[in-house]
DNA sequence: TGACCAAGCGCC
DNA sequence: AAAGGGCGCTTGGTCA
């Protein structure tokens, strides 16, 4: 089956080419002769859509540029935030038609709308290059769109390609830890016996997945609970708590990760989840279901390479301070950055405590105020002035209803209308707070994920035949190759990682390290 | 019955 | 280790 999908190749000057439509039947082998001649730039309406199917005849393409993952990041820095950014949209906004809602769901819609013609998508294309160039920084926002469309090919060659799941070894997992896979709508016999005791210790039936009927429960035994998280569950003593607290943690294992999920998710060795690029306001990635990005650390065992192959896995230390350090220009802190471990030559600055060191930084990224907070942000404002201003502003900037950007131009959600509402009323200052906290986070936080989104980028163009990326994490990478092929893509890696540096900043003092090892097992990675 | 919300917890 | 921002996903419970 292929793609019902204009797609537009487009050289090394975007606006000089033409669109160039393809009878579906053709498209694939148009597609390759075009990649392997050219190598241009394929422009189309979403990747997701124009790619599956390419890649399900063995076609992959270096560059692409996506019109509505691009409509998206445009009408969001130009403050129309929410409008419909499909590519559909984007071209009745052109022309002054009635704007279609956005799809909610391509898997449940019954009619897939007309493809749009390949005239259609040049205009759009040459819209958006034209909006682009209008910015204040254009070069930035386009490195930005490079980078998400590179993701978008990432991610759906990621999930065409799976990560390496052992379902034998899961069954086991499962076995060993619940007991045997139970029966349609019954609970395995080892969280049964959880169940069971926690009733034994109350003395009557309680359904443990119940919050009501803890919280009920609890009263009856003369211990009043704001909630039943586990965290407060711990600091109560009673017979209930233990069996309740390994209930809790066994019973996510079996309904969120258990056997019925594997049913749906893993097929042919091989865990493919679907994942959306953007699809958090920072510019991290999401799922849509699965829960890839959610993987309880006690499964990476199951995650096993293929034999006479391995798994290059890596992970950026400290990325957001390193970040931080880039983006305000502090000088202390970039110095501090330009070590492998960060909090450590941060230590002295903090009376010779890395955990000081390592508060004060979170605290500045994230608005923390508990604890030692408040007194060790008056030590990082003075010893970092410029690190410590540009979080302030950010901060302050969202208390104000300001939007913020990232480093290459992701930009915020505006306040909705009910925050307005609620930060004039009484409990304003919490609002105000709140949404500070919220800005103050999205500039770090957007700009590490657009700093993962480079790295991916370049490493998937680094990545020698046929290794493979097959799982992303926010920072985490992780590449499936030959054994023989483990030094080269470690080397990849570390250098994909300069590179993604020197796209983002320039020549910075700060440096990004990305140690990559490779395992067997996912498990011994950390 | 289905839609929706809240609680709770997994990951970074 | 501490912390807080961001998510997805499941269950129970309520309401129309």
């Amino acid at each position: 089956m292929v793609a019902d999908e204009t797609l537009l190749p487009v050289g090394d000057d975007p606006m000089a080419s033409t669109g160039v439509p393809r009878r579906p039947g053709d498209l694939v082998r148009a597609v390759q002769e075009l990649e392997t001649a050219e190598g241009p730039r394929w422009v189309w309406a979403d990747t997701r859509e124009a790619y599956a199917p390419l890649l399900e005849q063995g076609v992959r393409v270096a560059r692409c540029h996506d019109l509505a993952l691009t409509e998206g990041l445009l009408l969001a820095h130009e403050g129309r935030y929410g409008e419909p950014r499909s590519a559909r949209a984007a071209h009745a906004r052109l022309h002054g038609l009635p704007v279609p809602d956005e799809q909610p769901n391509a898997a449940g819609t019954l009619f897939a709308p007309e493809p749009l013609a390949a005239e259609a998508v040049a205009e759009v294309l040459a819209d958006q290059l034209r909006r682009i160039a209008a910015l204040p920084e254009p070069g930035r926002f386009r490195l930005l769109v490079a980078a998400e469309s590179a993701g978008a090919l990432v991610a759906a060659e990621m999930s065409h390609e799976g990560m390496p799941w052992r379902r034998d070894l899961h069954d086991a997992l499962l076995t060993e830890l619940l007991g045997p896979r139970p029966v349609h709508g019954m609970r395995p016999a080892k969280l049964q016996a959880l169940a069971d005791e926690v009733a034994a210790a109350f003395g009557h039936p309680v359904n443990p997945d119940s919050v009501q009927q803890l919280v009920k429960a609890f009263k009856g035994a003369g211990v009043e609970l704001r909630t039943t998280r586990s965290w407060e569950l711990k600091r109560i003593d009673h017979p209930a708590v233990a069996p309740l607290l390994s209930y809790k943690e066994l019973a996510r294992l079996f309904s969120a990760h258990g056997w019925a999920w594997a049913d749906q998710w893993v097929r042919g060795g091989r865990f493919r989840p679907e994942y959306v690029v953007g699809g958090v306001v920072s510019g991290r990635w999401a799922t849509n279901g699965g829960g890839a990005l959610q993987i309880p650390k006690v499964m990476r065992r199951v995650v096993l390479a293929d034999d006479g192959w391995t798994l290059v896995v890596a992970d950026a230390a400290q990325l957001e301070p390193r970040v931080l350090a880039a983006m305000a220009g502090d000088v202390g802190l970039a110095r501090a950055a330009g070590e492998i471990d960060l909090y450590a030559a941060l230590a002295q600055s903090f009376g010779g405590e890395r955990a000081n060191a390592k508060i004060a930084m979170l605290s500045a990224m994230y608005g923390g105020t508990s604890g030692d907070a408040s007194k060790l942000l008056a030590v990082m404002r003075q010893r970092f002035p410029k690190a410590y201003q540009f979080v302030e502003d950010a901060a302050k900037a969202g208390e104000d209803g300001r939007i913020v950007r990232s480093w290459l131009g992701r930009t915020s959600p505006p306040p909705s209308e009910r925050w307005r509402q609620l930060v004039s009323g009484p409990e304003g200052g919490r609002a105000a707070r709140d949404r500070g906290r919220f800005t103050r986070n999205f500039v770090v936080q957007g700009t590490a994920a657009e700093w993962a989104l480079a790295l991916l980028a370049v490493l998937r163009g680094l990545l020698p035949e046929p290794a493979r990326l097959v799982f992303f994490q926010h920072d985490e990478v992780m590449v499936h190759c030959p054994l023989d092929q483990a030094e080269e893509v470690i080397a990849a890696v570390s250098e994909s990682a300069a590179r993604a540096s020197r796209l983002l900043f320039g020549s910075t003092p700060v440096r990004f390290p990305m140690e990559a090892v490779a395992v067997g097992s996912y498990a011994d990675a950390k």
